[in-house]
DNA sequence: AAGTGGTCTAGACCACGCT
DNA sequence: GCGTGGTCTAGACCACTTC
């Protein structure tokens, strides 16, 4: 089975369910548990960490949720074969740049309020012509042209003049100002680079780009922020996990 | 609120929090519960249907984890503003054209055994040179080529030999040979066609197309399909939705 | 202070897969 | 038949937000 001891700290303001899926992910990570191992059955782990069922069920649900484990009624829980990826997860590409280690920059190429056109509107839940603010990024990694970034955010969300954007992640900012992004809807396609895409990333003009295009909402349901981008797709893509439930 | 009323059926089958589930998105879809509006607490909600707490907490998570719900401590529970799209799922294309009510069709371009190249290999957990089923098939959509699709499959998991795949979609399928996916990792990027795929698909060499690449495992954490994927960018993309818990 | 969701307990019965 | 996960109950206490 799955023999690795956990630990426990009531006394610690973390939910024991998560302290143990914590511990669950690193031993399957560093592959204590071997892929395609079964674990011991829910009972009895609940058993030697003196937990409930239920609570042990909540902390192997987070794994299965991360495509880390599988569950099959009766017969048991396994680990899942092949390599493990980090999903998709409501974050900046800037925050995955850093930790993936390199040396990520930003350019401000413009910023400031514009008339929302009719997409903006329409993804921003507001009148067209209404003002929002407009950013225009360029991101680089290693010397390199990696993403065209130009978003768009209701007025009032957030105060985007007099903000050091080529120091600060866009999400870090919102965050900063008490925005709690719960939600986002993503759409994922590819184009031809504009001229001016082209001149900005360092690619022919009708180059194939990767584009996305995300609206997030926050933790009052309110659409608060909306982007369209272009990324150079030999130096990024998007990977995901998917979970049948 | 939200008071829409609901019907418990406690001899079917379907779990109590999945019907309350059902019942609550349908209210939301057709917006008998409009976006931003607070719906009752839990304790309430439960109480009104003779649940327990902890059921209606899981019918309410259910439409949380598909990102039309929004929880708030201390606040309440509320709709999200904003169209629901569908998020990606564990299907196949052509269940999801079938589902847009267009009139699919499929070219099987090749079907046999070859040995499994590097990339195979470490996808699906075999030898390099182990032989695999290859399927290559051109999908179609209202007399427009719109995906060149690439599959790989261990021999052991089913055999390709003497079916109609291009009748049935590969999912479907693996499906009725007893095979349950479970998860699937992928991986989405865009790149210029080769000389062949524009061919096939209708555009010159060197035109963007979104590509995908899938690994999918079944219920017993086992490599079962490897998929490399091109799709034509203007008529398909990728929606999703991402939920921070 | 009052109300909300977040967590946790200690059980119970059922459906399913295997032998 | 037995062991597994799937569902469900009827509570409890806590943390957080708002008033």
């Amino acid at each position: 089975m799955a023999g690795p001891k956990f630990v426990l700290d009531r006394s610690s303001p973390v939910p024991l369910y998560f302290q143990i899926a914590e511990q669950f992910e690193r031993a399957i990570v560093d592959g204590t548990i071997a892929p395609g191992e079964r674990i011991n059955n829910e009972i009895a782990l609940a058993a030697e960490l003196g937990l409930s069922r239920p609570t042990m069920r909540q902390a192997i649900q987070v794994l299965v949720d991360k495509g880390m484990l599988v569950r099959k009624r009766g017969v048991g829980t396994q680990v899942v074969h092949g390599k493990i990826r980090r999903s998709v997860e409501l974050t900046s590409l800037f925050d995955d740049l850093v930790a993936a280690g390199k040396q990520p920059r930003t350019d401000v190429i413009s910023v400031g309020k514009v008339p929302a056109d009719e997409d903006v509107a329409r993804e921003l839940q507001l009148m067209r012509g209404a003002d929002v603010w407009s950013l225009e990024r360029l991101r680089w990694v290693d010397r390199e042209p990696l993403a065209l970034m130009h978003n768009y955010i209701p007025v009032d969300v957030v105060d985007l003049a007099a903000v050091d954007l080529a120091e600060t992640g866009l999400y870090a900012l919102l965050r900063d100002s008490g925005v709690v992004m719960r939600v986002a809807r993503q759409r994922i396609g590819a184009r031809g680079a504009t001229p001016e895409e082209g001149r900005l990333l360092g690619e022919r003009k009708g180059a194939p780009l990767l584009s996305m295009q995300r609206t997030a909402y926050d933790d009052a349901g309110r659409a608060v922020e909306y982007g369209r981008h272009a990324y150079r797709p030999d130096l990024y893509a998007f990977e995901l996990t998917l979970v049948d439930r």
